[in-house]
RNA sequence: UGGGGCGUGGCCAAGUGGUUAAGGCACCGGGUUUUGAUCCCGGCAUCGGAGGUUCGAAUCCUCCCGCCCCAGCCA
């Protein structure tokens, strides 16, 4: 066992600090998304950081849907999220959370904030508020209706939220500061009209608080002592501790931001996911070429090795691209692992062993995991003709044995788990088509060493032609062939891979997998591995990733 | 040209003034192997640039260069 240290990452640190110096008892974090979209690959990095230091800390997380905007919420996207996350593996503290549940108080602190004179109702269109709101480089101006009385805006605020207002006419702002260098500060908006139904409370509201004005408040009425976020909400920190320091919270929670996981080939986006699935570029959110959580697994990624990988990426503020190849290599790793064994031959090529008894049969029983005696055993049934793969066989005698470690004429390869066989002679429909090798087995070599004179080439997967199943096998590539899709002006969509799906048919399982459940991972030896597809009705088998290939 | 953040090998990343500059991925050699897999050995950087402080700097200071985020009534 070599413990290798893990490094204390930055909001590790500030939470010992805290710890320490007693400014918090419990460690307290929180992950959530706004349910407008599937959860992906970059979603699980935050998810393990949040729940990850909770869990390190003795506390505790929340999975909160920040359901701000029903505009484009749906309460198919919550299931599915609660879903992967449970699936992944995370338990949330007792009840889930969302944002909805607080919009009473939400609403009594904003009317508070107007008696206050820190926050009024503006007039301004949003095409005048981007005028009075300035650049980047410039100043923005007060808005006119900045300074009307206190209980003129919240007249106002109230008749917005009956109804009684038009939607884009009046929005509740926080009376800041209109010259602040970060535009942030620029009197934002906390609440604007939307004439639209909830998912979870209906028609009770016709205002919806913005998310600067309600996270860091229902930070506080959870109990979150960090808040953890991603980089491009830095800009956003002040305004959180604004409110946090201008109303009476029952907590102080603190906002800390790190770097979202970004990898290459892919993009995690909701916005461009939804996309692909809206304008059916893929089958839709679970595709299995999908980096959401759900198309992950139903790859046949396992969520031990999402979590794994997640585990391996630093918690720090730079913003970089990660290889896919460096998450593949968990991928591998777990499967490895904890995958039993199986044949599966993807293109057969039919072999008769010319010198096999007819009628013979043979069962080999043969272990599930070459080092996990704990997988059992199961049985290959060996007759006088099998299937091997139509790549495993070359006319080009002339090849060396070191090129090619596969069956030739005149030579000998083993069967995995099985014989030493030879192939003598070729079979040709009227096409001129291959259909068939006639060979021999080298008796005795079940399990034993090949006899003098004997060297195999090497060794192949194989399947019984008469005992074995028939399936299909879904093998997919990257789904975009740049590394960088989102990069360039051009669209994503137009870097999409159109070979990233092949479906191939006809392909010959060992009988032990026919009745394979949904899910369960096998690697098929020589080939990668595969997990039995859970939305096909029949034998369909998706290959979650190839072996590592080291020859050329 | 405003504000915030970041720059360590092809990628991710430790490092918080004194170490031969961790580790992982990828890659390249070699060994083992009834999976061209696994496994095992070995190889692979002077820290964005330039000055400066110091006996000593990736770590401190100055200037420069580059990249990311912010001008939604999105989150």
């Amino acid at each position: 066992m070599t413990d290798t240290e893990k490094p204390i990452n930055f909001i590790q640190q500030v939470i010992n600090a805290d710890l320490e110096a007693g400014y918090v008892s419990k460690v307290v974090t929180r992950f959530p998304p706004e349910p407008n979209g599937y959860l992906h690959i970059g979603h699980a990095k935050s998810i393990c950081v949040n729940f990850g230091l909770a869990a390190d800390n003795g506390g505790s997380c929340n999975l909160r849907f920040d359901d701000t905007n029903p505009e484009k919420e749906d309460e198919e996207y919550v299931n599915a999220i609660i879903e992967d996350v449970r699936w992944l593996g995370f338990q949330w503290q007792a009840d889930i959370c969302y944002a909805s549940n607080y919009f009473d108080q939400l609403y009594s602190w904003a009317q508070l904030l107007v008696s206050e004179q820190k926050a009024y109702v503006c007039e301004l269109n949003a095409e005048q508020m981007r005028e009075y709101r300035g650049t980047l480089i410039e100043a923005g101006r007060n808005s006119p209706y900045r300074d009307r009385p206190a209980s003129e805006s919240l007249d106002l605020l109230e008749q917005m939220k009956v109804g009684a207002v038009d939607e884009g006419s009046m929005t509740l702002r926080a009376k800041i500061d209109m010259t602040s260098p970060n535009i942030n500060m620029r009197d934002p908006v906390m609440y604007r009209i939307k004439k639209m139904a909830h998912q979870r409370t209906g028609d009770t509201w016709n205002i919806y608080p913005s998310y600067d004005f309600a996270h860091g408040q229902e930070d506080a009425i959870e109990g979150v002592t960090h808040s953890v976020c991603t980089l491009e909400f830095a800009a956003n920190r002040p305004l959180y501790e604004w409110f946090v320091a201008n109303l009476p919270l029952p907590s102080q929670p603190r906002q800390y931001e790190f770097g979202r996981l970004n990898l290459n080939y892919t993009v995690t986006s909701k916005r461009k996911l939804k996309q692909l699935v809206d304008e059916k570029h893929v089958e839709g959110w679970d595709d299995p070429r999908m980096p959401t959580i759900s198309g992950l697994r139903r790859r046949g990624v396992t969520a031990s090795s999402i979590r794994e990988f997640c585990d391996s990426l630093a918690v720090a503020k730079t913003d970089g691209v990660v290889d896919m190849a460096q998450f593949e290599h968990f991928i591998r790793n777990d499967l490895n692992n904890n995958a039993r064994r199986a044949m599966c031959v993807i293109n057969p090529l039919l072999v008769t062993l010319a010198n096999y008894e007819p009628d013979k049969v043979e069962a080999f029983v043969v272990p599930g995991h070459p080092n996990r005696d704990d997988l059992g055993e199961r049985t290959l049934p060996f007759g006088r003709q099998i299937y091997i793969d139509r790549n495993d066989f070359s006319e080009d005698t002339t090849l060396s044995r070191k090129k090619f470690k596969r069956l030739v004429i005149g030579d000998y390869v083993r069967l995995r788990s099985a014989y030493i066989i030879r192939a003598d002679e070729v079979i040709r429909d009227a096409a001129g088509e291959i259909v068939e090798i006639v060979g021999a087995i080298v008796p005795d070599t079940v399990g034993q060493d090949a006899p003098e004179g004997v060297k195999a080439r090497g060794v192949v997967h194989w399947v019984s032609a008469a005992d074995s199943a028939d399936c299909t096998v879904n093998l997919y590539d990257r789904l975009f062939n740049k590394a960088a899709p989102d990069a360039g002006e051009e669209s994503f969509l137009e870097h999409i891979n159109p070979q990233s799906l092949s479906i191939i048919s006809g392909c010959k399982v060992e009988a032990g997998l026919a009745h394979a459940a949904a899910e369960d991972h096998y690697q098929f030896e020589r080939e990668g591995y595969f997990t039995r597809d859970s939305k096909s009705k029949g034998l369909v088998f998706n290959c979650t990733i190839g072996l590592r290939d080291n020859w050329k």
